[in-house]
DNA sequence: GCAAAATGTTTACGCGCGTAAATATTTTGT
DNA sequence: ACAAAATATTTACGCGCGTAAACATTTTGC
């Protein structure tokens, strides 16, 4: 290092001995030049600690290396945790992953994949808001880019559909639930944010009427994102109420789960499966923070590694020119048992 | 709408009736144009969708309208969170920002810069990941592009720091909590991963020589940003060997808090301020989950607003030619009463 | 060792836009 | 209404790299 500074492409061929073009190959897909005129270069490349100018590189290229993950809110820690997942897979591909966030809010969902667009993307890993997301908006953009949807399902759109196995999530634990007490009470928001939500209610009676139980939903009020606060003042009203036919509450995904607990405390309810306990809880999603509530939450977890994978593996598939088509893969979720349930 | 498709500014230009180079510096800022001529092209802009290849514009503009946020952990609420706050900013005085994320390590954060640097950035938002930070990759990557430093602070690097009070924090919960019961004892990781801990530390010591308490600081071992399990592992320890001379404990952080708390309920330790409690707890940080613990903590909150606000304005203030000197804008947080101390 | 295949070099052009300079047109102040 | 100031237009070049074509060189298989 510490030789002259290398302005540009010209340069760094007349330093590193090898012509331009194929220079510019070897930044394209370093496997397309030889060994020898490969190592050449990357010598150089350290020695002069030279980088092509991204603008330039990708203003001619119809397809760039960038892929954009999108989610609907980064300041979850379910999707903050499948987004660096993805992101490191993306790393290792050779791809430059850039991340976006909705933030809960369809108009900036819309913004967001305008802002990728221009950014001729090779592809995108989408996971859309759900109900709320401009449905002619992203069906546009997908005819447009190479998009793969993972975490929530929209129709047939995209490449294909990544995701986990609500039916079999909801029904896994219902069974669990089922076996080891008095059959669960579902609790879930009335207008949920993604279509995972009517899966899992639908699983959830399903599962019951195998098991020849009467089932019972809540649905408790309350839009948006905040899904803590809307378990925990809904869990208010059920238990005032005396909504729940059984001590055992199902709720729709761990985030209301955590309020619902944060209401248990507040009335002074006892969680758990001990014969002191009042109710048992238990969420679905194996969220981040579900280990640390009090009790500890029993889940159903997501596989983050394998929904990952199978997204980032089918996505860069498409972008090689694989054309299979639409599929939906959904993946089945682990138990964790803890002491809520 | 729905005109022939406009495939560069040249024809863009000719359907607006405006000149190129005129049309180019509306791009650049539509303010330097005339109202009628602004209005003409934004109509044209509305009429036929076009929009300038951000690649080409980049290419030759000394300076972007990039900005890059970086904060050291992603998936941690806390700077989720911040990082909302900041895009928004960004977003809002014209710039494209970008979130990166050293997700904890120093490798991917030296990673991360390099890239940042090719993206020319016409600045960068930091959040340093602190003590593992590469010290020497950070002071040339400052010197390269206009950084402000947030959250952490690193020597006199950058710009200029914006973040909160730690002194302020500390000093303003410990003094809390003498006035409300026990004096607390100061329970944090024995080797931090920021600077911040340390500063909360010595404010934890400070005050409580000035009421005249004996400190105790119970530091527990563990590496990384696994914060929960380790406040969880430690509190194990604390309380199995009796370790702490008072009824109160004020956490480093709310992250080490909440791993403490799954402690205590695993131990049958009551946490609260009630007559039938055992332990009061308070953490440090108004991270999102604190609300949703149970009980829910007490702590101190930053204020995201006012941090983001001032460290946004700082950065653009820069950018646009402000070359005041180096400082440090510590901002106060809020106390932030709950059940648990 | 030789021809075929693979890879590299030379040359040349274009991408879409920034930007400078000279010139023309509009707007502003009085 | 007129000169000065502000703004647009015309013209032209360059940024850094992708990429195609024709050709030269190296590698490979047998």
């Amino acid at each position: 290092m510490a030789e002259k500074k290398i302005r540009n492409m010209e340069e760094f061929s007349a330093v590193s001995g090898i012509s331009r073009p194929t220079v510019s190959k070897f930044f394209n897909n370093p496997d397309s030049v030889r060994q020898t005129t490969r190592a050449k270069i990357e010598a150089a490349v350290e020695k002069y600690d030279y980088r092509p100018n991204i603008f330039a590189m990708n203003q001619n290229r119809k397809l760039t290396k960038n892929v954009g993950i999108v989610v609907p809110l980064l300041t979850d820690p379910y999707f903050a945790e499948i987004a660096r997942n993805l992101e490191q897979r993306c790393l290792d591909a050779g791809y430059r992953p850039t991340l976006f966030s909705a933030h809960g809010d369809p108009a900036l969902e819309v913004e967001v994949l305008d802002n990728l667009r221009s950014m001729k993307p090779a592809g995108v890993l989408l996971a859309p808001l759900g109900r709320a997301s401009d449905r002619v908006a992203l069906e546009k953009f997908c005819q447009d880019v190479p998009t793969l949807i993972f975490d929530s399902s929209v129709d047939e759109l995209g490449l294909a559909f990544v995701g986990s196995d609500n039916f079999q999530f909801t029904s896994h634990i219902t069974d669990y639930l089922c076996r080891t007490g008095e059959p669960p009470c579902f609790f879930e928001m009335k207008t949920p944010a993604n279509p995972n939500a009517h899966r899992r209610r639908q699983a959830y009676l399903d599962a019951m009427q195998g098991f020849g139980h009467a089932p019972q939903v809540i649905s408790v009020a309350g839009e948006g994102w905040g899904f803590e606060e809307i378990g925990r003042l809904g869990g208010h009203d059920a238990l005032a109420n005396r909504s729940f036919g059984t001590n055992t509450i199902l709720c729709s995904n761990d985030r209301l789960a955590i309020g619902f607990l944060t209401a248990c405390y507040e009335r002074n309810v006892r969680v758990g499966r001990g014969a002191d306990c009042a109710i048992r809880v238990a969420g679905q999603d194996g969220h981040p923070h579900s280990r640390y509530t009090c009790p500890p939450l029993t889940t159903i977890s997501h596989d983050y590694d394998a929904v990952s994978k199978q997204a980032a593996e089918a996505l860069f598939a498409a972008i090689d020119g694989d054309v299979s088509p639409w599929k939906s893969t959904r993946i089945e979720g682990k138990l964790i048992l803890r002491d809520s349930a």
